[in-house]
DNA sequence: CTGTTAGCGCGTTCAT
DNA sequence: ATGAACGCGCTAACAG
């Protein structure tokens, strides 16, 4: 039924040794052989059985990546970004590798099954993007994964990730700290005093640094923050609409509202909107990513950009062992200030009466 | 160095066979028995082998996901909805199944190349999303190629694209043509006689057939289209600013610009906006999808929406041959008018002097 | 319900 | 430069 590599080598006159020479071009095959071969390949429209091959080589060519959420951008870019370095030569037949996207949802669960799967196909190399829970026993069951596949010679790097100690990933880290901090700074020194903070959903890292950096910034300006302005929720424009609401319901005076990220960002844009403050002349609005269509908000949406392409393709180079691992297996990744149109000078009408 | 099947077999003083059987759960196995494989298989930290499995099987757990472009919501909504159906009952080994999402770029070589590198795999199903290139020798290999695919084992579903004849492929695909024809039959009511199309790259199915509808509406309108209002591009802001500054070029007097899709129209609203013109006051704009942004869009963006989410999920489910294929194998798939506030009345003052 | 026996299709030693 | 033989780890008949 189906055609099999022997009925090549029959075909071609050769021994299924010299086929399997030729498909992978690791041996030196004479140049009348391999057109022969080649030819018998077109002619039965032969196609390599890859589980065969990989069970006979001890690895595949498939390459996993895991995110939260593949229709939110934020990850679609990162993962088109390493699927874009994992092509080319030294894979297996022809250099062609497959990336598996895999959707954790955010759940520690499926983010261990999905490891388990992986490891099952003898993954060539896996990249987990986004940020980890914190909780303690998953992020050690999550290193001691980490660690068998690291072990089994599935390499392993983290993007946009905080680092696994004594797993032997590599890690690409964002400096959410960092921007959150700037951010902040940016709105005291347009005056801003009552800000209002719209975070990411509980126990995760990326929610934690960039708060971190608010916080810091709040509190090397003297102000004391207060956690009634501070709302936890889900990535999303929904958890942005809703939280904006509550926000000018605990302090109606607010002058600006931080977002977790971007979406959420235009999530509470609308609600403020509905609420008939202007942008940023009652409120000023910030995000975090710099997602395209922040610029295209109106107004334009400040924000912390992530170079998240360019992190992504490195991930993948790195993954590929075509690039080197940074010094200690860990870089730091800056995100840049991009101040816009969404953030001005507070309302000197506001914050008093 | 790494356990086997075997080496289970052996700490639960079972056949290799018996410990297949619990871990696919396909044939009965006695409660204690199983028991003590599962102990052995935690105890030993075993992982099954996906390709020997594979192999043995002829079939594997992989199923592939063709998208043009994965950092694009709308590819990356279809995908997320397809791979949320894939898993459960009746896979290999405890029903959990990989998504492998292929980015093609819209390229029709690496289409043919994801196609039989998925064969290669022995891919369980396949699902192909978004529109097709339209060139004929393009069309005939890909026929081949799915024909081969369906005939060797591997289910074929396209969604939001045209049936593929004879190649036993369901199709679930979008109305694109109606809903060009709704969209632009609502800006005609509006009373606007000088429209701006600004179209997808040419030779694909989704540019032509939302293209198709468009003159339909002007032509049963009494409308001669000017060809020199419509531009093609491809599928970006970019795209979407740049053709807007030269359609009104072109016609200053312009009153709508109806764009490909909604992140080639929040192109063309900033163009509009950066030339200060106002939306809908000046020029009205209209996009398609009705992508997660558009409805914070300022002003919100009046588009089509299509069901990406839910046309996904059929698709993964008729993938998995969970859900009967439509009668004769085929789906129209349509999309819904939301009019929001980018169009509007055009002005009077526009379009005479 | 469980064990035994054969391959699945290919890569890779060894020879030649 | 090429061929022969073996085994990768697992599943699928068959027995029992």
């Amino acid at each position: 039924m189906t055609v099999t590599l022997a009925d090549v080598a029959a075909r071609a006159q050769v021994s299924p040794a010299t086929v399997s020479r030729v498909l992978n071009g690791n041996y030196p095959v004479a140049a009348t052989t391999r057109e022969r071969v080649l030819r018998a390949v077109d002619e039965l429209d032969y196609v390599l059985n890859g589980p065969a091959s990989a069970l006979a080589a001890a690895t595949s060519d498939l390459v996993g990546i895991l995110v939260n959420d593949i229709a939110d951008p934020f990850f679609g870019i990162m993962a088109g970004a390493v699927q874009s370095e994992i092509g080319g030569p030294g894979g297996r037949a022809g250099g062609e590798r497959l990336a598996v996207v895999c959707n954790t949802g955010g759940s520690p669960e499926r983010e261990l099954t999905y490891l388990t799967l992986l490891q099952r196909q003898r993954a060539a190399a896996v990249v987990l993007t986004g940020g980890a829970v914190e909780d303690p026993a998953h992020a050690a069951a999550m290193g001691a994964k980490l660690r068998r596949l690291g072990e089994s010679g599935t390499r392993v790097v983290l993007c946009g990730r905080p680092p696994a100690p004594d797993t032997g990933a590599i890690a690409l880290t964002f400096d959410n700290r960092g921007g959150g901090l700037r951010l902040t700074q940016h709105l005291l020194a347009l005056g801003h005093r009552r800000i209002g903070y719209i975070a990411g959903p509980e126990e995760r890292t990326t929610t934690r640094h960039r708060l971190e950096g608010h916080r810091a910034a709040l509190s090397a300006h003297g102000i004391t923050d207060d956690p009634h302005l501070t709302l936890h929720g889900p990535y999303d424009r929904r958890s942005g609409y809703d939280a904006a609401l509550e926000l000018l319901r605990r302090d109606p005076d607010l002058t600006a509202v931080v977002a977790a990220n971007d979406t959420v960002a235009l999530g509470a844009c609308a609600a403020l909107r509905d609420r008939g403050l202007r942008i940023p002349a009652d409120v000023s609005v910030a995000g975090f990513d710099d997602l395209p269509f922040s610029m295209d908000a109106v107004p334009a949406l400040t924000t912390v950009r992530l170079p998240l392409q360019t992190a992504g393709a490195r991930a993948g180079r790195i993954a590929m062992g075509r690039e080197d691992a940074p010094p200690g297996g860990i870089a730091t990744v800056q995100g840049e200030l991009m101040v816009r149109g969404s953030t001005g000078v507070p309302d000197p009408g506001r914050g008093g009466a």
